[in-house]
Formats: structure tokens, C-alpha cells, sequence
RNA sequence: GGGAGUUUAGCUCAGCUGGUUCAGAGCAUCUGCCUUACAAGCAGAGGGUCACUGGUUCGAAUCCAGUAACUCCCA
């Protein structure tokens, strides 16, 4: 034989992935066939490969590669998203390093070199993908800043302007003081710090008393507006309602009221700076306080603070102190540890900030798609993230949808020098608009200032599943009509409210839709320390390496098979190694089938026959099991469905079963059933396994030049015939007891035996697996008996007895601890079954089904316990 | 601070509406084997008080309550 003893992934794969490509299997088109859709969740332009790419995409690849074999139009399209944080930040840093400060260029300059750098490296991944295996319609493949879904943002924009769900409002944003520039929650790296608490005393007005309160700003009391104490607390009812003045500047501020005030956490009077602090911004907001911005952009106080204007915060801070305790108003400072935000790319310590940004309103969307999900019209699995989802849905906050950045949809609203805003497609729409409408006749058109800002990422991938065929524009046109609303969607639960929760609602909103109808959502993927796999922590392998190392199959089936819906996987390396061995498993099998001499002039012995007829069942009954699994969404569990009838019942038994002697050839029908079997098999493997599958196809057949295992269409109706399934459990087990027999007898393998078989309890043989016992166990004669048979070895299965003859090889004494043993156990049984059954309660209550099931055991056992006191009656005597 | 989830073999997980599909799978481990497709293999074996404590029930991994630990999300 010369095909290699070992499988070799790399010198297949890119084989069989170029042929795909060059013949346009990928590729949908809409025609009359039922459409199949999965939208690629964008990966960032940004990014390469990771571990949770390649489990999504496998994932991915598994069902949108099934649909195809099931005879649906099968469309994944594939696409990347700007990533507009990270990727001004990749450009501002590579600006750098070419010596240009962004704020040096203009925002066109800028968006050229974004652009570059897009063109140069955005396309990585996806270029990746295609190592993996990835069968996406690459010609479809989008941007989130392509004209269409640029257009397409700006046009949702402008409507739900138009509609009154997007507003401008004030907002307190993370603020890096070096950067000037707000960051998105993502970016702040929150830190242990040593710092100190102080306690500050604040004097009661007309009255010589004091309330203390605990502070970590101490600087920031220059902004505070109130005093809040619990409702809760007595200590400090005495000043309810009372003022009391802000040390060293003197204002007055109300002491006021709230629950979110811990009693327990310093004196149990906070000071309320709302200016500075979310939790005291909504403590403002409850009670209408007045906001104090006390800092300027670059962290330096202003003139608003009135005194220590124009020195750092820091600075601030100590000179602060000082002040206090020269008026005797600082009463304490405590050692103090506490998490402080950190910008992850200045370093500089955030300064919660109040900004002006546009919103917008969610509770009116938020409803119809929180809907869709509770009453099952959208899936999503695993179930259990349904809770998340409403709770979120629930208490859902207005979308801050704008970010100060460059790269990404510019927010198209215009102002006038009065500041009116005016939202238009164009400057010179929001011109007409401004001489038309508002009647601002002495305007100039360069008079009107564009919003600097641009749009959250989100606010265009929220879009994808619709902008990806134009929908938003053209929302009758026939790609949306075909392949919308797609079937699954496969992403993180990360980002359930970022991304889907907001798909959801744009599908509701524009296409009247839901956007897919079934949600996966995978696990993280993390080290074997249980730490998230991340390129700062290097803790990820490059997959490309994997992939060379175990071929992408190994890899796709080491991801898949421990990855159970929204379970964490725990990456090792050993999950590829297990799918690089399967990989071989099948290749030897091939190699094995490939490696018979066939003659037609043989009979199909009778073994052959039964094997087959056997394997077909168990093959048709897995597949109803895999339909099942599919149904679920339950991959993982496919998968190891797949490998165990694979490994287990292909080549463990039905090979070795039907497997000619050694040099001696075997008989056509049986060959041809074989091969056929194994068609079968790769089939249903190849969602999973795209590349060996296809490699071993094209071994098993002569197969024409544009004839691939991925279009060749899969039969998951099946029947199966029960009964020789259930003949085949019996029969293994006798199988596996004769080869134990050999074992502890020392029986060499070569050696024939004879096999003695009595039936009791009028049970009438059943001869259908006989040939297959004698061949797998090397027996010259079966033969059934109605006595015992004297110096033989012996096992029962259920109540049948078995005996293999081996004079001299008895122990009488061991094989009498073994039944007693046996027997003892079956006794134990027997009376826990007979008291369930003497139990009225259970008897007058339990399903009838559960109390025949009880019967039976109490026959079984009984049979079984005369059995063996018969056999121990025969050794002892 | 609010919410959700998890806890079953050394590891990763199945176990639907309580009752032999009730304690299971894969991997790992151990013991034999270079048996003529495969040592990336074959044939076997061991391994769990189903987190803990109570309760409901004839019967609990499964239902309820409490406790503990871990994880995630929102703030």
C-alpha cells in the first residue's frame, strides 16, 4: 500500500480550500430554494485571529456548511467592522511613531491615513478565516464604512432624529485629562490604589455645630452641592432640613436624604458632588441639585472652584489639606485602599466628566424586542441568557450614541452661530434647511459648523444583518426579501446588549423583522488558568500556529468539542491533539477499505450480511439523534455523536466485523455497502470537518472534476430497525465477556474455541449474530445446549448461560467467589426492587409504567439469581 | 450596591416534566499488548456522600429554603 500510515492535514488543505473557492461553492445568489443566513458578527479591522474567533467562526462554519449539504441556499456573509476606538488609536499611534501629532493634521488628512492603514491591515482576519476553513461568500464581504452602510447609519440617524428618539444631553463621561478626549468604559483599567481618607467637618449654618463627612477628593468639595445622610440613620436627624457651609469657600448646601448612602462606610454623611461623581450625579438628579464643574479639560481647577484656580487636581489636593487644617476643619486622615480608573493608554487617572452628547431613547424600541425574545419568536441558546436579556431590557438606559473621535460616521447635525442644531443629510441640505424652515435669510452656508463628533461603533453594526444587503436603504429590494430575517446568529454573550439586544431592535424598527431567529452563544474562550485569553496577558496561542501543528480540523474539532453553548472553554492544546487523532483514525480507515483486493465471485458470507444490516440501522438512528442534537444547538454534543459512531461503531466493531482475512479478498457487495457507509459517515462529518472529509470522499470514488463532498447533499430522513440494535447490545456484551474469558483463561488470540450457549426460561435462540461471535471471537463451533456443560468456563448474560470448554484452565474455588459475589449483589438488588413493590404508597401512586418497570426488574433478577445458584450448585458439588 | 448564573469522576461537561437511559460521556490515569488500517493505536480496569445543611416525598443529583465558593453582567 502506498498511501502514508499518517494523515498530513497541510498538504490537503489549502488544496481543497482553492478548489471550493475556484468553484464558486461559497457563493449565494438568491434563487427558489430556501434560504439559509448567518451574518458574520464583524470582526474589528484591528484585530487578528484569536481562540474566540476561531470557535465563533467554526461554529459558524458547522451550520451554515450543514444548511448547504441540506439542500438550502446557503449564504454567510462575511464583513469587518471600523472599531472606530481602537483603530484611531492604532492610527494616532502609528502617526506617532512617524513623528505627526493628530491634533497637527486636519480631520481629512487623518481619515486618509485611517484609511491606509484599513487598506493595509483590516483585512487580516479574514483572510485568516480561510485557514480555518471558512465557507463564506467572499464576494459579499462588507465594511462598516462602505458607502452603502456609511449612507445607511446616516439615514437612521436623520430618521429617528426626525422621529424624536435621538436627543443631546448631558452625560458623565470617563475623561482623560492628558488625552482630552472621553473613553469608552472598555478603556479604563480600573487599579488598586493606596489613598487615604479624610474627614472633613462642615459647619452647620447659625449654629456652632459640625457634620463630618469622609472623602477621597477632598479637592472636589470645592463643587459639592449638598450633604446627604440615609434616611435610616438617627445619628444625624438633628440635621435634616438645616444648611451647612462648604469649608474654605463658604457656600451653602442643603443636608439631604438619600438611600444610597452606606451607614457604615466612613462618618455615614457623604458630600454630593455631582459634577464629579456618578453616584452623586444621580443623587443630584433625584434632588435637583446644581452641578459645579470645578476642572477644566486638562484637569487644572477652574474658576468655577475659586480658589486654587489653574493648579493641577493633584496639586489641588495638597495645598487643600493644608487649608483645612489651618481652619481646623480637618478632623482625620485614615489609610484607605480603593479602585480608581485609569486610562489604559495615558495612564492618567479618568476625572468622571459632564459632558454633552447625543442619546438615544431606548424604553420605545427596547419593548417590541424585548417581546420577540420572551415569546420565543427569537431563540436564543443556551436558554438561560433569556434573564439576562429582560433584565437588561428592563431597566435599559438611553444609548449615548456619540463618541469624539474621527474615524467613523460623522454625526450629521449642523449648528447655526446660535447653535440651533439642525440634523441633514448634507451641509447644504441643513442650509436649505436653515434658510427655509428657521428663516435664517442672512445665513452663509459657511456659517454652519458640522458636529465634530462620530457615531459609536454599534450604531452601525446594530444595522449589519440589513445594511449588509441595503435594506436600510432600499428596504424591499431582493436580497433583504430573500435572506432576511437570517437563521443564526453566533456571538459572545459579552455582548448581548452591545450588539444583539440593538439588532433586535433596528430589525423591529426598519424591516418590521426580527433580525435571525435562533441565538448561539458560545462560552469564553480562557487558559487553562481561568484566565480570559488576551493579547496583553500572551496568553493566547496564534491559531495559525495550531492550525499547522494539528491541521484545521484538529483545531475546529478541538474547539468544538468541549465548548457546549455559553460555557467557558478552557483551551488546551490536547482538545487539537484529540481532533488531529480522529483525523488519522479516519485516514487508517480509509486506508484499511482502500487496501482490499475485491472478488466479485464471492458470495457475501453471512457475517457480512448482519454487519451491514446492523450498521446501516445504527447509522440511520445516530442520524436522528443528530438531527435532534442540531435542533438544539447542540454542536458540541453532535460532534462527539458523530466521533463515537465513527470511532466506536465504524471501526471498532463494524470494520473489524466485516474485515477479510489477513491477505484474502472480500466480496463485492460488501466492499460497495462499505463504501458507501463511509460516504455516509463523512458526510455527516463534514460541517465539522470540512478538509479531511473532502480529502477521503475523493479517495472512496471516483469522483468527477467539479464534484465536492461540501454540495453533495446529505439524507437525514432515516429509519432504523430497532430490534437488531437492541440484538447487538445483547451480543457485544457476550463479545466483550469472551474476550475477557480469553484474557483471564490466557486464550491466545489465534486459538479456536468452541462456545456452548444455554438459553432458560424457554427462551428460543436467536441466531442472528452467531456468525458475527464467531468470527470476531474466533469460535469453531456454537452450539446451543439444555444442560450445563462440566469443565468450562462460564458467564451469564441477562439469564442466558455461557460456556467455553477449557479443560484443566478452572478454577472451581475463584470462580465460586465470582458467582457468590455475583449473586450476593443480585440478592441486594432483588430486595430493594421487592421492597418498592411491597410500598402501598408506591404501588397506589407511581405511573403504571414505573411499577411494570419494577416488575420486570424483580423477573430479571429472580432469573437471574436462579441461574447462578444453579451454576454454584454444579462447581460445588 | 443591584441582577443573573454555576457547583456531578483528576479535567471539561451531559443528565428533559422527581422513579435502571440514575449516577453517565470525552479526555486524562492505570494494566496488558509493536495482533497484518491506525502506538496519533488495540484490549481492559479503576475513579464521584452529585458543594454543604435542612425540608417536601413512598422515593431527590433532579423540587423548595438557607449557607458557602466561584463566574459574569449592570452600576
Amino acid at each position: 500500500m502506498n498511501i502514508p500510515s499518517k494523515y498530513e492535514p497541510l498538504k490537503t488543505e489549502d488544496k481543497w480550500y482553492k478548489f471550493w473557492m475556484d468553484n464558486g461553492f461559497f457563493r449565494s445568489v438568491p434563487d427558489d430554494r430556501d434560504p439559509y443566513c448567518i451574518v458574520i458578527p464583524p470582526p474589528n479591522v484591528t484585530g487578528v485571529l484569536h481562540m474566540g474567533h476561531m470557535l465563533n467562526n467554526t461554529l459558524q462554519d458547522v451550520l451554515v456548511r450543514r444548511a448547504r449539504m441540506l439542500g438550502k441556499n446557503a449564504l454567510w456573509l462575511p464583513g469587518t467592522d471600523h472599531a472606530s476606538i481602537a483603530t484611531e488609536a492604532k492610527v494616532v499611534g502609528k502617526l506617532k511613531e512617524m513623528g505627526i501629532e493628530k491634533s497637527s493634521i486636519s480631520r481629512e488628512e487623518f481619515l486618509k491615513h485611517a484609511w491606509d492603514w484599513k487598506e493595509k491591515h483590516g483585512g487580516i482576519i479574514l483572510e485568516q478565516l480561510k485557514k480555518l476553513g471558512a465557507s463564506c461568500d467572499w464576494e459579499r464581504t462588507r465594511f462598516t464604512m462602505d458607502e452603502s452602510l456609511y449612507q445607511s447609519v446616516i439615514d437612521v440617524f436623520i430618521d429617528l432624529y426626525n422621529k424624536g428618539l435621538i436627543y443631546r444631553g448631558i452625560r458623565m463621561v470617563n475623561w482623560d485629562p492628558k488625552a482630552l478626549t472621553a473613553l469608552s468604559d472598555e478603556e479604563v483599567i480600573y487599579k488598586e490604589v493606596h489613598s487615604k481618607l479624610y474627614y472633613i467637618r462642615y459647619r452647620v449654618t447659625d449654629e456652632e455645630d459640625w457634620i463630618t463627612i469622609a472623602t477621597t477628593r477632598p479637592e472636589t468639595i470645592l463643587g459639592d452641592t449638598a450633604v446627604c445622610v440615609n434616611p435610616n440613620d438617627t445619628r444625624f436627624k438633628k440635621f435634616l432640613g438645616k444648611k451647612v457651609l462648604v469649608p474654605l469657600i463658604d457656600r451653602v448646601i442643603p443636608v439631604i436624604e438619600d438611600e444610597y448612602v452606606d451607614m457604615e462606610f466612613g462618618t455615614g454623611c457623604l458630600k454630593i458632588t455631582p459634577a464629579h461623581d456618578i453616584n452623586d450625579y444621580e443623587i443630584g438628579i433625584r434632588h435637583k441639585l446644581p452641578t459645579i464643574d470645578i476642572f477644566e479639560d486638562n484637569g487644572t481647577l477652574s474658576q468655577k472652584a475659586q480658589i486654587f484656580v489653574g493648579e493641577d487636581r493633584f496639586e489641588a489636593r495638597k495645598k487643600i489639606i493644608i487649608e483645612l487644617e489651618k481652619e481646623n476643619n480637618l478632623v482625620k486622615i485614615e489609610d484607605y485602599v480603593n479602585k480608581i480608573g485609569f486610562s489604559e493608554r495615558t495612564d492618567e487617572a479618568i476625572e468622571p466628566k459632564l459632558s454633552l452628547q447625543w442619546f438615544l431613547k431606548m424604553d420605545r424600541l427596547a419593548k417590541p424586542a424585548l417581546d420577540v425574545v420572551l415569546n420565543g419568536t427569537i431563540k436564543f441558546h443556551p436558554a438561560k441568557f433569556i434573564n439576562t436579556y429582560r433584565h437588561w431590557m428592563e431597566n435599559v438606559r438611553d444609548w449615548c450614541i456619540s463618541r469624539q473621535l474621527w474615524w467613523g460616521q460623522r454625526i450629521p447635525a449642523y449648528y447655526t452661530p446660535d447653535n440651533e442644531v439642525i440634523v441633514a443629510r448634507s451641509k447644504e441640505q441643513a442650509f436649505e434647511i436653515a434658510k427655509n424652515d428657521l428663516n435664517l435669510k442672512n445665513l452663509k452656508i459657511d456659517d454652519l459648523r458640522q458636529d465634530e463628533d462620530v457615531l459609536d461603533t454599534w450604531f452601525s453594526s446594530w444595522l449589519w444583518p440589513i445594511s449588509v444587503f441595503d435594506g436600510i436603504r432600499n428596504p424591499s429590494n431582493q436580497e433583504i426579501t430573500y435572506y432576511y430575517p437570517t437563521n443564526d446568529l453566533v456571538t459572545a454573550p459579552e455582548i448581548l446588549f452591545f450588539w444583539v439586544a440593538r439588532m433586535i431592535m433596528a430589525g423591529l424598527e426598519y424591516q418590521k423583522k426580527i433580525p435571525f431567529k435562533n441565538v448561539y452563544l458560545t462560552g469564553i474562550v480562557r487558559d487553562k488558568l481561568g484566565r480570559k485569553m488576551s493579547k496583553s496577558l500572551g496568553n493566547s496561542p496564534d491559531p495559525i500556529e495550531l492550525i499547522n501543528k494539528y491541521g484545521a480540523d484538529g483545531v475546529r474539532m478541538g474547539m468544538l468539542l468541549t465548548s457546549p453553548a455559553g460555557n467557558d472553554l478552557p483551551f488546551d492544546e490536547v482538545l487539537c491533539e484529540q481532533g488531529r487523532n480522529f483525523s488519522n483514525k479516519i485516514w487508517n480507515a480509509m486506508r484499511l477499505v482502500k487496501g482490499w483486493e475485491i472478488n466479485q465471485t464471492l458470495d457475501q458470507p453471512e457475517y457480512a450480511a448482519t454487519s451491514v444490516q446492523w450498521f446501516e440501522s445504527k447509522l440511520n438512528f445516530t442520524i436522528a439523534t443528530l438531527n435532534d442534537q442540531f435542533s438544539k444547538y447542540r454542536i458540541s454534543d453532535a460532534l462527539m455523536t458523530v466521533y463515537k459512531l465513527i470511532w466506536d461503531d465504524f471501526c471498532s466493531w463494524y470494520l473489524e466485523m466485516i474485515k477479510p482475512g489477513y491477505q484474502l479478498p472480500i466480496d463485492e457487495v460488501t466492499y460497495k455497502k462499505t463504501i458507501s457507509l463511509f460516504e455516509g459517515l463523512m458526510k455527516l462529518l463534514h460541517p465539522f470537518m470540512p478538509f479531511i472529509t473532502e480529502e477521503i470522499w475523493h479517495h472512496l470514488g471516483e469522483r468527477g472534476e467539479n464534484e465536492s463532498i461540501m454540495v453533495a447533499g446529505i439524507n437525514v430522513q432515516s429509519s432504523s430497525d430497532f430490534r437488531i440494535l437492541q440484538k447487538f447490545e445483547l451480543e457485544s456484551e457476550v463479545i466483550m465477556a469472551i474476550r475477557n474469558l480469553r484474557k483471564e483463561k490466557n486464550i491466545p488470540h489465534k486459538e479456536f474455541i468452541d462456545l456452548f450457549i444455554k438459553k432458560n426460561n424457554k427462551q428460543v435462540p436467536d441466531h442472528t449474530f452467531d456468525s458475527v461471535i464467531a468470527k470476531l471471537c474466533k469460535i469453531s463451533n456454537i452450539l446451543y445446549v439444555d444442560a450445563k456443560v462440566p469443565d468450562a468456563a462460564s458467564f451469564v448474560v441477562k439469564s442466558t448461560e455461557f460456556y467455553v470448554p477449557v479443560s484443566g484452565l478452572i478454577d472451581h474455588d475463584k470462580e465460586i467467589i465470582k458467582l457468590e459475589n455475583e449473586l450476593e449483589y443480585t440478592k441486594g438488588f432483588l430486595k430493594s426492587v421487592i421492597k418498592k413493590l411491597e410500598n402501598e404508597r408506591f404501588v397506589s401512586t407511581a405511573p403504571s409504567s414505573v411499577i411494570q418497570k419494577e416488575i420486570n426488574k424483580k423477573k430479571d433478577a429472580e432469573n437471574k439469581i436462579k441461574v447462578i445458584e444453579e451454576q454454584l450448585l454444579l462447581l460445588k458439588r
